[in-house]
DNA sequence: GTCAATTCACATGAAAGAGACCACGGTCTAGTG
DNA sequence: CTAGACCGTGGTCTCTTTCATGTGAATTGACGA
């Protein structure tokens, strides 16, 4: 493109109305000031969060619901205003730590996560080295020496258990026999409606002395959702009718997800805001959605180490190369010959199987066992990608693995 | 035809190793007064 | 004498291998009608 152009198109992008007023309200990590059908949960939250105030031990909380159900933001939202009323009645000892387990890196270990805890009171904490008990203490030192009331408020808490157990709850519900000064008192945020079952019974019973269920909204909920996000995020009219219902039918599809219905909405709007319209209409909801499908597939794919890749790549062969479904056996074989050429170490098929089974959990592909009688048992692979996202995957793929197209 | 045993082709679990990263404490070394 | 470099030890974490055990239904084969 020669300059000219290129300063011409800035100075129309300036000349065009733009359609958002406000894009961050959109966005995932913006705290509304209403939640929308969530009144009786956050009630409940209120309820058993507020002898806190008081500097009593509230009782444990559990929380269950679907990705996009408000959990999160309910929580968040009551202990504002629960550390708010505090601020104003001088209560300084409350605290509350609020600590995402599934983020890579910082709480997705036992060591990992009560160094984060222990840096949230001030402590610096070394991201390893240390052994764990060691950890503990100073967590403890550190608690003891706050004189706090902390509510600690663990999302995702069903993936931290998935990949450690529960030896983690266990110790920090036992926690409070061995504080003088503090206490603790402990939220967990689970995706897993079902996962408290496996608990150890004495940590399932301590930990969920109350539990909540936030049920999935339906789609006039979204819709509402949705229309009171737009007015702050949008000028007025610019969402041509029908626009949002069509963003929470999509997502109620979804087991109403709000979180993907206002993705869905924004990048909606940012695509006709690309193409110079000034006006969001529903065709642009289509596009949002397999635009934002292909990012997802083509940003997990990118993150994932060789062995993922090459593991993928052997089961886009297979399933070029005939349609339906797919056995491991089938992928471990193809996926051999791809480490021959590509002229990494193989690695086996234990292993292989496993990594099957994250590519299933990441959603790129659906993955089955069945039993096929006489003739074993096996994972039924098939791909959970539409055709165009998948040409593009495996150029990535080839491009990362260095292999040429041919054969 | 019925029913239990067999069998396949993996799935699934548990344990343990390799290698990367890191903290800590002790020892060595070079620079300083 | 002291600060900093350097080492060994012991810890976590991730990815992987090894060994062991589990599993669901098509098939088989014995059995009886």
């Amino acid at each position: 493109m020669i300059k000219k152009g290129l300063t011409g198109y800035f100075e129309d992008f300036l000349k065009k109305e733009p359609i958002f007023v406000n894009k961050s309200v959109l966005q995932s990590n913006y705290h509304p000031i209403e939640i929308p059908h969530r009144e009786g949960q956050m009630n409940q939250i209120a309820q058993t969060l507020a002898p806190a105030l008081r500097n009593n031990k509230p009782s444990n909380l559990f929380i269950y619901g679907k990705t996009g159900t408000g959990k999160t933001v309910s929580v968040n939202h009551t202990a504002d205003q629960m550390l708010g009323v505090a601020a104003q009645n001088g209560n300084k000892n409350l605290k509350v730590i609020y600590i995402n387990c599934k983020l890579k890196k910082i709480a997705d270990t036992e060591y990992r996560l009560i160094a984060q805890l222990s840096r949230e009171l001030g402590k610096e904490i070394p991201i390893t080295g240390l052994p764990t008990d060691e950890v503990y203490k100073i967590f403890f030192s550190a608690l003891e020496e706050k004189r706090t009331t902390l509510i600690l408020v663990l999302d995702e808490i069903d993936q931290l258990m998935k990949k450690t157990g529960d030896e983690i709850l266990y110790n920090l519900t036992r926690i409070n026999s061995e504080l003088t000064n503090s206490q603790v008192s402990i939220i967990g945020i689970s995706n897993d409606l079902i996962f408290a079952d496996n608990l150890d019974p004495r940590v399932k019973s301590s930990l969920s002395e109350e539990e909540i269920i936030f049920p999935p909204y339906n789609a006039l909920q979204i819709q509402d959702i949705l229309k009171q996000r737009s007015s702050k995020a949008f000028k007025e009219g610019v969402l041509e009718p029908g626009v949002i219902e069509k963003c929470a039918a999509y997502a109620a599809r979804e087991h109403g997800d709000a979180r993907r219905a206002l993705e869905l909405l924004r990048v909606s709007a940012e695509l006709a805001e690309r193409n110079g319209r000034a006006k969001v209409s529903i065709h642009d909801i289509d596009d949002a959605e397999e635009k934002i499908e292909r990012e997802r597939v083509v940003d997990i794919v990118i993150a994932q180490p060789k062995q993922f890749q090459t593991t993928l790549y052997s089961i886009l062969q297979v399933s070029a190369g005939q349609r339906g479904l797919i056995s491991t056996g089938e992928v471990y074989e193809v996926y051999k010959k791809v480490c021959y050429k590509t002229g990494t170490r193989p690695l086996t098929q234990r292993r292989v199987s496993d990594i099957v089974a994250e590519l299933d959990m990441l959603g790129i592909i659906n993955a089955k066992v069945t039993s096929k009688g006489r003739y074993g048992r096996t994972r039924e692979i098939e791909l959970a990608i539409n055709d165009s996202i998948l040409n593009k995957t495996k150029k990535i793929l080839e491009k990362d693995l260095d292999l040429n197209t041919e054969g």
